[in-house]
DNA sequence: ATATGTGAACAGGTTCACAGCG
DNA sequence: CGCTGTGAACCTGTTCACATAT
């Protein structure tokens, strides 16, 4: 359907895994760059970002080849390298679709806002809420989506609505152009070839950390099913 | 002819990334029990759930054979099997430790508390809010964490402090004897063996989307391939 | 007849180990 | 030497296609 044959390698790609790497590579690399660290090595960075070294230097190497054998990285020109292949040298415009509670929560979080993201809207179908002042930003009406999303330039939405009204916005935020949404709603959204989604589902991670809280105890009292222990 | 000569197949070895999708799979089962559905098979469960029918089929094949060939799977059947294989059909006392805006909006999210997990304490070091009722429950102070965390049975504590002190808050809470952790601080946590962390981190998923939708504009303006950008 | 369950081929990602460069 | 960058081996997960069961 979509999907390229590929037969030439693109100087542009990045595995996915590798780019899902890349903020936790920006983040150790700005706490480093703040505390004055002018050079780091695979290793020490590795660690700071919880991977291992090969796989930090793998990672890097798709970006091209910044590193001085026998020595490290360079932490600031690192830094800028990571942003500009992440987009993070423009900012982005970001609408909020949903004030409830984790809305709200969302609009006040301040490592939203840091790196390259500005919360430019606030949207709600509540005419209780419509209308007020949340982190500085008044609540539009829903109605307000499509021309919101054109004025302000919005190019990534996160949705925060109930479950039943998710794919609904997300139909519209689509046909407004939008192609970036990030999904806090407990559903599968469906969406056409070329937007990308990406979701967060506070219910799914409990219960991958239940499985495995049940497996240890199983393990324990269960029977003797020999250690597997070695990391 | 049935001889299996791979070494002892544990039947619980379930691959992670089937673990990760089984809550996918709980949620369009129980969705369809609720419309009285009473048999599905795995092509619509699988469009259900976003994914593709091999990819289910192979899914369910590790819990074991619970289909019926020419036929489908029982939908409430197959709703307790997984429940069970995640370990949903007892409760888990959660804690919740950092009450900001975050923690509020998790303790008052519904689809917490739906299923088999119980928002079991609330626990912040600011004196401001210890003491206040969210979401009908105490908020108790930080320093109560072994005592609340042994007396009232939490097993899985989700982290929603500023970074700076999620690892020493962590620290504590596996001193504890607590192995499962839902981290939505931006830091990468470190603990001992066999302590599960999970983490949630809103700005790691913009900034991968805003990858994605840098790649979209460059193709658009930069020319289909040789997109090759001056350094 | 129909839809599951699964070996086999395939794809993507990780780790190893070392060549190559400063 | 020390550390990066990378082919090669390895491992995990996905897709294909069909034998198998009802």
């Amino acid at each position: 359907m979509s999907r390229r044959p590929s037969p030439t390698r693109d100087p542009r790609g990045i595995p996915e895994a590798t780019v899902a790497r890349l903020p936790l590579y920006l983040r150790a690399l700005t706490g480093m760059a703040e505390r004055g660290i002018a050079t780091v090595s695979s290793e020490d960075l590795a660690t700071a970002a919880g991977v291992n070294s090969a796989k930090l230097r793998k990672d890097l190497s798709h970006l091209g080849s910044y590193g001085t054998r026998g020595v490290g990285y360079e932490v600031e020109y690192l830094v800028y390298q990571i942003s500009r292949e992440l987009g993070l040298t423009q900012d982005w415009a970001v609408a909020i679709v949903g004030v409830g509670n984790l809305g709200r929560a969302l609009a006040n979080y301040g490592g939203f806002v840091s790196r390259g993201f500005r919360v430019a809207a606030l949207l709600d179908a509540d005419p209780e809420v419509v209308g007020d002042t949340i982190a500085g930003l008044n609540v539009d009406h829903i109605d307000e989506l499509e021309a919101v999303i054109k004025r302000r330039g919005v190019s990534i939405v996160v949705l925060a609505t109930p479950a039943a009204a998710a794919q609904q916005v997300c139909d519209r935020v689509v046909a407004a152009g939008v192609t970036s949404i990030l999904n806090f709603a407990p559903v599968v959204l469906s969406v056409p070839d070329g937007v990308e989604v990406r979701k967060v589902d506070l219910s799914i991670e409990l219960q991958i950390l239940a499985f495995h809280e049940q497996r240890k105890a199983d393990r324990e009292s269960g029977g003797p099913v020999m250690a597997v222990e070695s990391q």
